[in-house]
DNA sequence: AATGAATGAGTTTTCATTCAT
DNA sequence: TATGAATGAAAACTCATTCAT
C-alpha cells in the first residue's frame, strides 16, 4: 500500500502532526471500508485503529462519506502510479497484451482491499466513484490502448480482427477480478483453497493463456 | 421469481395464511437483501414490504440471519430447478459448451438479485453459503460436467487438451458475472449504458465467442 | 393543562398502553420545549421525564421536530377550547372588549409554557407554526371579531371611529404577552417581583384600563 | 451598529491588531447570538465570521458565556449612547411622551439584534443581564422620567392622574417590542408582511397614538 | 397465528474547550 | 499575539430483538 497523499505534510516529525494524523486516518479507513463496506464501516473503528480522537476524522474529512471518497481517490492515485511504473514501451502486441493481462491480475492479487471497495461501490451504484475527477479519463484511455494493440496485432497477424476493445477490456478485468472478488464463495463451492501461491500461479497462467488463445486469428 | 420453498413449514395443516405469510416474508427479504446486503437490510423494511407484523418474521425464522439463509436456500433451489429445465441431452460437446455459457449469462441477466446477494456473501466470507446443505454437491457436479465435456470435445477434435476444468468453470462464471456485478462501475468508466437490450446481446455473443475460441485446439 | 388528544385511546388502563405513553411523551415534551426551546430541548430529557424508552418517542412521533409540532397542535387545540368555553354572547361592545382583553391576560398568565413556546417559534421564524392547519383561520377570525366589536361600539358611542383592528389586536396581545414573556428581564430592571398575585392583578387592571381608555371616542 | 466598547482592553499600547481582533469577534458574536441565541450560537461560527482563530475568542474572553456578556454590555452602552443623543430638553410633557414612545419604537425597529438577544435573555431567566453593572440604574432612571413627565402633564391637564409609571413603562415597551419580537408569528397569523416601510409607519403611528389617548384625562 | 408496545445497545455527528507550538 | 491540533462529553437518531396481549 503506497502512502496516501500528504497535503501539507511537514518534514520533521512532531507530536502533533496534522499530516501524520490524516494519513493514519486514511490508512485505517481504507482497511475498515475494505473489510466492512461503506455502510458497515464504523467511524469509531477507524478512529480507534488510527489511534486518534474520533472528532479529528470529522475535522479533517467532514463526514464518513467524505473520508470514503478520500480513500477512493487515494486508491485511484495508486493505480495510476502502478501503471506508470510498468514499462510497456517497445513491446510487440502479443507481449504487450500478455503484460497487461498479467499486470492486472498481479495488481488485484496484491490489493484485496481495492477489490473489496470496488465491490461495495458497485452495490452502491458507483455513486461515489462517479464523482471522482480522474474517472472520465480512464475509459477512453483503456479503449485507446486496447484498440491500438489489437489493430497492431491484427496487422502483424498475431491477433484476429473484429475484437471489440470494450468487451475485451471487460473480459480481461472479469477473469482476474472475479477470482479475487468471489474467492470465499469459490472456495466454498470447490472446497479448495484458491489463495495459495500455487493456486494463484495456476490462475494467473490460465487467465493470460485464456485471453491470448481467445485472441488468436 | 419462483415460489420460495417452505423449508421448515410444519407438516400438519394449519390455516393457509401461515404459509402465505412465510412466503410473503421471503419474497420481501430477498428483495431487501439484494438491494442492501445482509448488514444493510432492515428487518422493519422486510416486514413492511411483506405487509405483515415484524414479530412474525421472528416467529417464522428466528432472526435476521436465519431469514437470510432461507433466502439463500430458496435461490439455490431456484438455480437447481433452472438447470433441470435445461435440456442438455444428446448435445455435442461444442454445442453443449455454448449452451452452458449462454445459459449462465442468461440466468445472471435475469436474476440481478442473485448477483447482488452473492456479492454480499463474498464480502462476508461466504459464511452463510458454507452452511447450505446443497453446497457440497455443486462443485463436484460442475467439475464432472466440464471434465466430461472437455474430454469428449478433445476426442472429437473441437477442444484442445489440457484445459483445467476448475479454471474454465471460474472463467465462464467470471465473464458473465462480472459484467452484471460491476455494471454500475463499468458504466461509469465507459460512460455507456451497458444494460440495454443490444448491449446485453453484444456481451452475450462476446462471452460465448470468447470462451469457444479460447478452447480451440 | 388540558389532556393532549388521545388518538386511539383505549378505555381500561393497561400496563402497555400506547395512548398513555403518547400522552406522557407529549406532556413531557411540552414542558421541556417550554423550558429550553426547540433547539435546547433534549430528547433524552423528554423520554426520561415521560418515564419511557427514548425510542418510543421516535416510534410515535418520528423525530424531535414532529413531536414539537404535535405539542404546538395540542396548544392550539387548547386555546380553541379555552375560547369556546368563554361566553361572549349578548355582551355589549365595551363589556365584550373588556372581557377579551382580560381573558387574553388570564390565558397567558395561566399558560407560561405557551408564552415560552411562542417566543421560541418567533426566533425560528415561525416555521413550525406556519405548518399548522388551524393557523390560516385565526387571523381572519380575530379581525372579524374586533372589526364587529369596534363598529358596534362606534355606533353606540363607546368607542371612537377609525381604530385599525389589526393594530388593536396586536396591541392587546402585546400588553399582556410582553409582560409574561419579558418577566425575568423586567423584574431585573425594576428590581421587583412582578409575578406575585397583587402584581398580576395590578397589571391586569392596568392593561384592561389602558386599552379601554385608548378606545374612548 | 456602533463600535463595540473595548472593556478589558489593556491600557498600554500594543499592536493595534489586538483591539481590532477583539472588535471583530464582538461584532461576529453579536450577529451570531442574535440569530441563534446563546445556546444555539456556535463558537466556531463566531470565529469564522470574525475571520480569526477560534482560540483567540478564548484568549480574549474566556468562554462562550463571557463573550455573550460582553455583547450585552456593548448593547447597553449603545442604548445609553442612543438616549444621550436624543434631546429631550425643554419639551412639554405631551411632546416629550410622544418622543419617548416614538424613539423606543425607532430603536427597536433599527436594532433587531437587540430584540433577538433580549428575547433569549428572557428565556434564560435574564441570568446574564442581572450581572450587568449598568442594570441597577436603568429601572429607577426610567421611573423617574415617567413619574416626572406624568406629574407635569397632570399639572398641565394633558395627562390624567393616577397612571402607574411602572405599568406605563412596561406598556410602552410592550407595544413596540412585541411587534418586532413576534413579527414572524404575527405575519403568519395575519398573512401579511408587517415589516414593509408603510407597515412600520402605520404601527409607529398607532403605538404613539394609542399611548397618548390612553393617557388623556 | 398475529400484533403493536417496548427496549438497550449502538452509530453518526456536534460542540465547547484545552493543548502544543 | 496567533494558530491549528486534539479531546471528551453529549446529542439525535437507528436497529435488531423481546415482551405482553
Amino acid at each position: 500500500m503506497a502512502e496516501p497523499s500528504l497535503n501539507g505534510a511537514v518534514a520533521r516529525p512532531r507530536r502533533r502532526n496534522a499530516a501524520s494524523t490524516r494519513r493514519k486516518l486514511l490508512i485505517a479507513a481504507r482497511q475498515e471500508f475494505a473489510r466492512n463496506g461503506l455502510a458497515g464501516a464504523r467511524v469509531d473503528a477507524i478512529a480507534a485503529q488510527a489511534g486518534v480522537n474520533k472528532q479529528l476524522l470529522y475535522h479533517y474529512f467532514g463526514d464518513k462519506d467524505a473520508i470514503y471518497v478520500a480513500v477512493l481517490e487515494w486508491i485511484y492515485d495508486e493505480i495510476k502510479q502502478y501503471e506508470q511504473n510498468l514499462n510497456f514501451n517497445g513491446l510487440k502486441p502479443d507481449r504487450l497484451m500478455k503484460k497487461i493481462v498479467g499486470s492486472w491480475f498481479d495488481y488485484l492479487s496484491l490489493h484485496p482491499d481495492f477489490v473489496a471497495i470496488m465491490d461495495d461501490e458497485s452495490r452502491n451504484q458507483a455513486v461515489h466513484i462517479r464523482g471522482l475527477q480522474q474517472l472520465p479519463a480512464i475509459g477512453p484511455l483503456l479503449l485507446r490502448i486496447f484498440s491500438l494493440t489489437l489493430a497492431q496485432g491484427a496487422r502483424e497477424g498475431v491477433f484476429r480482427r473484429g475484437v471489440n476493445p470494450t468487451q475485451l477490456c471487460i473480459s480481461i478485468g472479469a477473469l482476474s477480478y472475479f477470482y479475487f472478488s468471489g474467492l470465499p464463495t469459490l472456495q466454498a463451492i470447490f472446497n479448495r483453497n484458491l489463495s495459495t501461491e500455487p493456486a494463484l500461479r495456476e490462475r494467473r497462467r490460465h487467465v493470460v493463456d485464456f485471453v491470448m488463445r481467445a485472441l488468436r486469428p
